[in-house]
DNA sequence: GAAAAGGTTGAACGGGCGTTCTAAATAGAT
DNA sequence: ATCTATTTAGAACGCCCGTTCAACCTTTTC
């Protein structure tokens, strides 16, 4: 069973720098302009090269996301276990990088199966720990469930994330940065209240 | 100055079937997968027609952007004079098809600066219709615009729907089923609020 | 019915794509 | 120092792309 004889010392480094030119590449001119040359002509090596460590650029593209996401989701995690975990959960959320990549992931996505698969995945996985992080939280910030249940705040957080920082990426006029001045206000309101609450708590209890 | 002559009968007909064709591949197969002769081949014509029409592939997608923009552009200001405009709106919004091809020609006008800009002018004229409805809007459903000011409502719902109707469609399990029934839920919670005040008002004054 | 404009086609250009094949260079183990 | 698996480069395959060009058909106009 013992099969795998000898890793060289470079091509671990040499992963890496395929990965991080995809990412630069699918950031600045889309997933589309993703191919074994252009990720091979940014890091200095053959096309060819890009096949042995990606056999194919599905391949490739899956591995991307699998950095991202693994990063991604340990993130999150800690973000809902915060001290603040709104406001953890929305700055991470709004952060201009992972989100361009996460929506040229999520388009690429709707026409490569394999990548949606994976996609699919990672986006219940996630979803599931903020719902049931929020099942805890929501009263905790005062919010009713009845009127505002996880599935809706969830949703609601995520897709304001992606349409700001969308129209503010692409310098679209629409008011995005009030919208984001607002939304850090009214999170900040949110975490006060919820502050205030679990005082009160500790000294009535 | 009279110097067109002759358009001929069937012209505006093929202009349209290929404005459809193209819409229909860019559902199915992503923006990604129009090309003068995927677009041809669906039409049943020559590539080259194709040019005769839209000299290039960039006049193509601002001609479908332009045609869709205009529909959607003239239903929401008939939505936000309506008699539930938040309905009307959120109804709109949350509409599959149209909201995927929004996605599609936002996500191929981030490499495409010509389309880019004809979406930057679109998204900047419809959301200046939506904040300027909003403003008289959210004191009628009884929203407080210091907490929930115009562009973070705005937002919110144009975010929402991406999210939720990406899921869907891509079938993505993050629960946005529910997340759907509970904002159609709080949108006729909040249209009977503004009914109720708007009765109120009636009567007192 | 002839002239002219509008509409359409087939072939071709240069270029990028994913991928594979072969063969060479290289580094680690002995 | 040699062996051997790992890593790399070069060339080539067939395919699709955007676009152009010259030629043809068809409709309108007179």
């Amino acid at each position: 069973m013992a099969e795998g004889r000898r890793p060289r010392a470079a091509t671990e480094e040499k992963r890496k720098r395929i990965l991080d030119a995809t990412e630069e590449i699918m950031l600045k001119d889309g997933y589309a302009a993703v191919s074994s040359r252009s990720v091979a002509a940014a890091v200095g090596i053959g096309a060819p090269l890009v096949h042995y460590y990606f056999p194919t650029i599905d391949e490739l593209f899956v591995a991307v996301l699998r950095r991202r996401a693994g990063r991604n989701v340990e993130r999150m995690a800690e973000a809902l276990m915060s001290a603040e975990p709104l406001r953890a959960w929305w700055e991470q959320a709004s952060d201009p990088r992972g989100t361009a990549m996460f929506v040229e992931l999520l388009a690429a996505a709707n026409h490569r199966p394999a990548l949606k698969a994976e996609v699919g995945g990672i986006a219940r996985d996630v979803r599931r720990m903020q719902l049931d992080a929020l099942g805890e939280l929501l009263g905790e910030y005062g919010i009713d469930p009845e009127q505002l249940p996880p599935p809706l705040v969830a949703a609601a957080i995520q897709g304001l994330a992606f349409s700001v920082v969308q129209d503010q990426a692409a310098g679209y006029d629409t008011a995005a940065d009030e919208a984001i001045a607002a939304m850090d206000r009214l999170v900040g309101r949110l975490e006060a209240r919820r502050q205030l609450r679990s005082d009160r708590g500790a000294r009535g209890a």
